[in-house]
DNA sequence: ATTACTACTAAACGAGTAC
DNA sequence: TGTACTCGTTTAGTAGTAA
């Protein structure tokens, strides 16, 4: 993990660039630097000493001053720092969202639904697994959690076709991937017409998650739904 | 300026923003956070109490930790730095570069070249200014300066056309603007045949410069060259 | 569980100054 | 002019703990 001390040299490292030094060889005093960071003399050269220890730039210093370039690996840092900036500027989603519930006894409709054969195809052609015949209901208990799970909604979902048969009608499922407790991939299913409200979610999942989670009514699960690239 | 703490706040916010804080309320206990960051849950709890002071996000606290949005304020500061990184990776030239010479007395050559009226109409065109009808020379002093001048030719330039009289044939003229001693806006010129090395720069500028800046001979002279956007 | 206070430690900083 | 050392001061960070 990144500690502090790095990022202020990041900080220096980019006002560096900015003047120039990340593109050609720029002649920059100390004391000119000092004072376009707002800081000491002695703690611009401290700074400009941690950066060359690392490697960030290539200094020789000069009677009229020090020449500074940043190097292919400092360049490389400030490139690392943009491109995460560039991912949550221009991503039209977060990266993911967490929801938390309780597990609770459902209907045990479920079984029936998710075992429909023209359903089952589609779970494994677009989610990748065959999921266990039963859904794992949780209850969100806060109102974060309700907020979250409704903001889910406009997320891109992956499309599961309703159908028909002779004797009723199967309505269309968005799914959303998920991995439960940080252990296992599922999904979140969603149906148009839900018995339950938007304080509920079902999960899925290629296992039966009580069991592989030693999960019992009123036991607390975190899902961490993931967006689509 | 911005100090040095304000920054390791930036960071710690970026991090908000990588958890899908800056699109939507997210719950964060301080402990979690602490650990992202490498800090302690201390201490990152005091990086949120400063966050919210400074406005850059609002908090609830709940039992089950902190629901978190970073605010339009917040949203701005990590939007200031990611424009300031793409301006320096994206752009094809540093913002600028300064070049350092000694006044010394040219030949009286500039004059003669400068008035010549189809060069003149260009300068006022191109540049913005009438030119006083003379050059300063300016003799480059260290390698630096002499490798940052040649750097310059590959920079785009304001290019002055060349014409032909009765008599002789006038060439082809680039020029860069720039700034002289951080007060008087002129320009660089570059013929491609000089009568100096690349170790001599002739500026000009609509004042004349020997008198609005007081320069005699053997001073030292600073020059900014404005890259065009 | 949480958050965040107080008291203390560690690190970053700046003044003075040598070179 | 420059850079960068030492050293005292300031500031940031952590541990313990209350709410």
């Amino acid at each position: 993990m990144t500690e502090g001390r790095v990022w202020r040299l990041l900080f220096t490292l980019l006002k560096l660039a900015e003047m120039g030094a990340h593109r050609r060889t720029a002649k920059i005093s100390t004391e000119y630097l000092a004072r376009k960071l707002g800081m000491s003399q002695q703690t611009a050269s401290r700074h400009l000493i941690e950066l060359d220890d690392r490697g960030w730039i290539s200094r020789t210093i000069t009677p009229e001053g020090c020449l500074i370039k940043i190097t292919d690996s400092g360049v490389t840092e400030l490139k690392k720092l943009y491109s995460n900036l560039r991912l949550l500027m221009e991503a039209a989603y977060p990266p993911s969202v967490t929801l938390e519930g309780v597990v609770f006894m459902g209907l045990g409709e479920g079984a029936y639904y998710i075992s429909k054969e023209l359903y089952r195809k589609q779970f494994i052609e677009k989610l990748g697994f065959d999921p266990y015949p039963g859904t794992l209901n949780l209850k969100l208990t806060t109102d974060y959690d309700v907020k979250t799970r409704s903001e889910l909604e406009a997320y891109p979902a992956v499309e599961i076709e309703g159908f028909k048969n002779e004797n009723r009608t199967f309505g269309h499922v968005k799914c959303y991937p998920v991995i439960i407790e940080n252990k296992v991939k599922g999904a979140v299913i969603s149906a148009l017409r839900s018995h339950y409200g938007a304080s509920v979610i079902e999960v899925i999942a290629p296992v039966f998650l009580r069991k592989q989670l030693k999960l019992k009514d009123g036991h607390k699960v975190k899902v961490e739904v993931l967006t689509l690239p």
